[in-house]
DNA sequence: CGGGACTCCTGCCAGC
DNA sequence: TGCTGGCAGGAGTCCC
């Protein structure tokens, strides 16, 4: 599920019931997810109550009344199921659980299960476990080692076509990598690179030097690459985000944004754009599919 | 150093 | 029907 639309829409789902909640227990149904929880990692949290929740990337940050912060990471399965104190799962569509009852027998995959104050319970849940959590000491969070490379966020300020354009500079990594690379945009992932590429018209396999001029400045095919990107993602983020296998939102509604999809996962299918008259097609790029349309995805300027 | 291959893990689905 | 191989929204680590 998750990219920077996906994650998000899960931070917004579970915002107002985390922040100002303490969270009273802490159930662990193994030692770690990605990487070992931290040390004494359910006792860190048990007793302290979630003052914020931001999003940084990819990256869930649940900031704690003890200074400390609460870092997650969904992988590619990771998921969260808020129970509410009816026992019932919160919100619209389908659900994991139907009572509290359910939820206390836990499936194969719920590795962590977490009490709020007021009978709230959330769930989570990562069949593949490429997920992670780790808790940051207090004012350490510029610094620690999975954020401090981070690069632009993709709907921030930062993102324009100048500071890209220095980023991208030089590079020979084709413009899908560069893309993907989190250290240059921190956000973006296999669907939404693919999406942007498309809707700029730029080709996957062009090298991402080549949107910048001998100058260092942005050429249009960048300009448009930002504006693809900003555009992308704007929508996506209202439409709850794309939900391929599973559940979207921690409260339960899948997202919509896969039905707008102009290429990913449409190999074969003609492209979209009016009067191209292509096909969509999948290439292997460092071991991850690309759908492109190569008739009208070219490199260059304009 | 930059860039690509490999790795972690489980589930699902197309094809035989 | 049942097995097998390939593929999946991520990203750190290794090696050239």
């Amino acid at each position: 599920m998750p990219e920077l639309p996906e994650v998000e829409t899960v931070r917004r789902s579970l915002e107002p019931v985390l922040v100002g909640r303490r969270i009273l227990k802490v159930d662990l149904a193994r030692p770690g997810l990605r990487l070992p929880f931290p040390g004494h990692f359910a006792h860190r949290l048990q007793g302290r109550t979630v003052t914020a929740l931001a999003r940084r990337a990819k990256y869930l940050i649940a900031r704690l009344s003890s200074g400390e912060s609460w870092l997650i990471h969904l992988g590619m399965t990771g998921r969260f199921t808020i129970i509410a104190p009816n026992g019932r799962p919160h919100g619209l569509g389908e659900f994991y659980y139907e009572t509290a009852a359910d939820a206390v027998a836990r499936g194969p995959h719920d590795h962590v299960a977490i009490d709020l104050e007021d009978g709230w319970r959330l769930i989570y849940t990562d069949p593949r476990r490429f997920g992670l959590m780790d808790l940051i000491a207090p004012g350490a969070e510029a610094s620690h080692p999975l954020l401090k490379d981070l690069g632009i966020e993709p709907l921030g300020n930062e993102m324009n076509a100048q500071t890209l354009a220095k980023a991208l500079r030089g590079k020979k990594a084709p413009l899908k990598a560069a893309l993907l690379d989190q250290k240059i945009i921190a956000g973006l992932g296999n669907i939404y690179v693919c999406e942007a590429l498309f809707r700029a018209r730029l080709s996957p396999i062009a090298p991402a030097g080549s949107l910048v001029t001998r100058a260092g400045g942005p050429r249009l095919g960048l300009e448009r690459l930002v504006g693809a990107i900003r555009a992308v993602l704007t929508e996506a983020l209202a439409a709850g985000g794309s939900t391929l296998r599973d559940y979207a939102g921690a409260d339960g509604a899948p997202g919509r944004f896969q039905q707008h999809f102009d290429v990913y996962d449409r190999a074969g299918e003609a492209c979209t754009r009016p009067g191209c008259g292509g096909t969509v097609e999948r290439l292997v790029q460092a071991g991850r599919s690309t759908f492109w349309c190569p008739r009208c995805q070219r490199r260059g300027d304009p």
